[in-house]
DNA sequence: TCCTTATTGAGATTGAGTCTCAGTGGAAAT
DNA sequence: ATTTCCACTGAGACTCAATCTCAATAAGGA
C-alpha cells in the first residue's frame, strides 16, 4: 500500500518532468493519510512535527502538483483557507458541512448528478466540474 | 422604484440601529442598478466614476450589512474575490459559470432543491444554505 | 442650533498564497 | 564512484483582498 502510494507519486512526477525528493513524498504521505480535509497550515505542521524539514513554499508548490495530478482534491469551505483532501479511490462525491460542530459529511447522489448534468445541457453546455455543498444543522432533539 | 428600494435601505438601518448615510445611499443603488455579479472593486471604482466620495472600507462595510438584511447575496467563484449581485425579487438560484467565456447563467429546478434536502434530512440535517456551482463549457460546434 | 456619538476615509495591518534567488541535491552520464 | 547539470528547496520578500485603526466628520435627536 505504502510502496504503491509511492509509485504512484513517482509516475507522477516522471511524468510530469519532476525529480522525486524526500519533501514532495512527505507532503503525499500526509495528505494520504488521513481522510480529513485539512488547510495547508495543518499539513505543513504535521509534517514537521514529524521532524521532517519542508517549508511552506514547498509544501503549497508540491500540493499544486498532486492537485493537478488528482491524486488530492482542492476545496473552498467559504473561510479563505483552501481544504485538501486525498483522492484514493478517485469516487466523487460532495460535502455538507455542519454549521454548528464544524464537521464534513460526503455524500453521492446519482440522479442529483445526472439532473445536473441535464440541466447544463438543456443550457447548451457541458459540466467540466462542479461544486455542491450543503451547509446544515442537525435537526433538533 | 427608487423610492421604494430607498425605503427599504432606510427600514433595515433603522432595525440595525445604523444612521442613513450618503455613502450607504451609493454602494445600495449601486448593487441594485446591475444584475451582473460584480466585485468590491468594481462597485467601488464605479461609484467614485459617478464622482461620489467614497471609500474601499466604507463598500466593505455597508455590503456587510446588505448581505446581512439579505438585499445582497455574496458568492465565491474561486479566484479569491467575492462576488455580489442584488436580492431584488429574492427567488433563489444557483449559478453555472462558463470556463471559456466567463458568463454567469442562473438557475433554478425544483426537483434538484427537493432531492439536496432530502440527502440531508436522510443524514439527520436541515439544509440552512447551499452552494451550487457547475462549471461549465459550451457544447462544440 | 447644539450635542452626542455613529460613521467615514487614509493608510496601516492581516493572512493565505506566491515569488525570488542563492544554495542544495537528484539523477543521468561517464 | 565521480562528475556535472540544473531542478528543487527554503527564508523571507511580496501580493492582494479584506479588515482594522483612529482622528476628523456628519447624522439626527433634543
Ligand atoms: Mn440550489
Ligand atoms: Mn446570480
Ligand atoms: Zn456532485
Ligand atoms: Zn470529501
Amino acid at each position: 500500500m505504502v510502496d504503491k502510494s509511492l509509485k504512484v507519486l513517482k509516475d507522477i512526477l516522471r511524468k510530469e518532468g519532476l525529480r522525486f525528493t524526500s519533501q514532495r513524498q512527505s507532503v503525499w504521505d500526509e495528505i494520504r493519510g488521513s481522510h480529513e480535509h485539512r488547510d495547508a497550515e495543518d499539513i505543513y505542521m504535521c509534517i514537521r512535527n514529524n521532524d521532517v524539514r519542508v517549508s511552506r513554499a514547498t509544501v503549497y508548490r508540491t500540493i499544486d502538483v498532486l492537485v493537478k495530478n488528482r491524486l488530492v482534491r482542492k476545496m473552498e469551505v467559504g473561510d479563505g483557507r483552501s481544504r485538501y483532501e486525498p483522492r484514493l479511490d478517485d469516487e466523487h462525491h460532495d460535502h455538507m458541512i455542519c454549521e454548528e460542530t464544524g464537521d464534513i459529511i460526503e455524500f453521492f447522489n446519482e440522479e442529483l448528478e445526472n439532473l445536473q448534468e441535464k440541466i447544463a445541457n438543456d443550457h447548451g453546455y457541458t459540466v467540466v466540474r462542479h461544486v455542491h455543498q450543503l451547509f446544515v444543522k442537525p435537526f433538533p432533539e
